[in-house]
DNA sequence: CTATCATTTCGTTATATGCAGAAATAACAA
DNA sequence: TTGTTATTTCTGCATATAACGAAATGATAG
């Protein structure tokens, strides 16, 4: 039970859920593309990411200064079936997704957030 | 995704779960028998039903004075896979599960909650 | 009708949680 | 080394939510 309950409850917050649905779609993430995605800070897109993981949903993987994160393969298919099924309405998702991929794929070009962040441009 | 959002938010609250899995054992409850479960206020349990109700997780029937709730034949059956099997190890459950039964053992001999309720033994 | 019981709604309080900023830690580049 | 970027942890604040009691509502018994 208190697996249903940690994931649950991981799963109960809007942000959390965009991010977790975004890595059914999307091979991995690092907390700054979460950052640019869910247009959070750090320090909050860190503690959301260690929830998930605590819950047994995600895993991590350290490469250089990145932490990447991605689909844990333990999740039970049983919940993946449930919620790719009820997500298949969703027009909201058709906007995360191309705003998740657009996002990797200018972090990938570039370096990552570096090349904006904390660099005001005024 | 509101659907997964508002189901997620529900079974993410450990009584709200109880209940949910009581009634996934138990053809319905009702109101008192809830609050003798869970040992909360009557009023407590009906925001907890009300909530459990909102996401679809559970329908109501009124029968004289009595409010009785069980699940909602609408749920995902996906959902309740997950559920189902990911609730298999649980000793816990016993517990809940032995207690409701007696709840609603002496509810439905005696009058529900009347034969005790706001009438102190002391 | 009046009384009683079951439930819900409302108001209040205590706790839990999401959030950002600052500081600490880690990894790399120069 | 020093500086930069990414991430995490800590602290404080604001909001959300679980809890109760009291009052309102609905239904039945007398």
């Amino acid at each position: 039970m208190e697996s249903i309950l940690s994931i649950s409850k991981a799963l109960g917050e809007k942000n959390r859920l965009r991010v977790f649905l975004a890595l059914m779609d999307t091979e991995e993430l690092c907390v700054c593309d979460v950052g640019d995605f869910l247009e959070l800070a750090p320090a909050t897109v860190s503690r959301h990411m260690s929830i998930l993981h605590q819950a047994g949903l995600i895993e991590s993987e350290k490469r250089g200064r990145w932490v990447y994160y991605r689909m844990d393969t333990e999740v039970d298919p049983r919940l993946l079936e449930w919620i790719r099924n009820s997500v298949r309405d969703a027009g909201f998702l058709m906007k995360d997704r191309s705003k998740i991929h657009e996002i990797v794929r200018l972090h990938r070009e570039n370096d990552h957030c570096g090349f904006r962040g904390r660099k005001k441009t005024v």
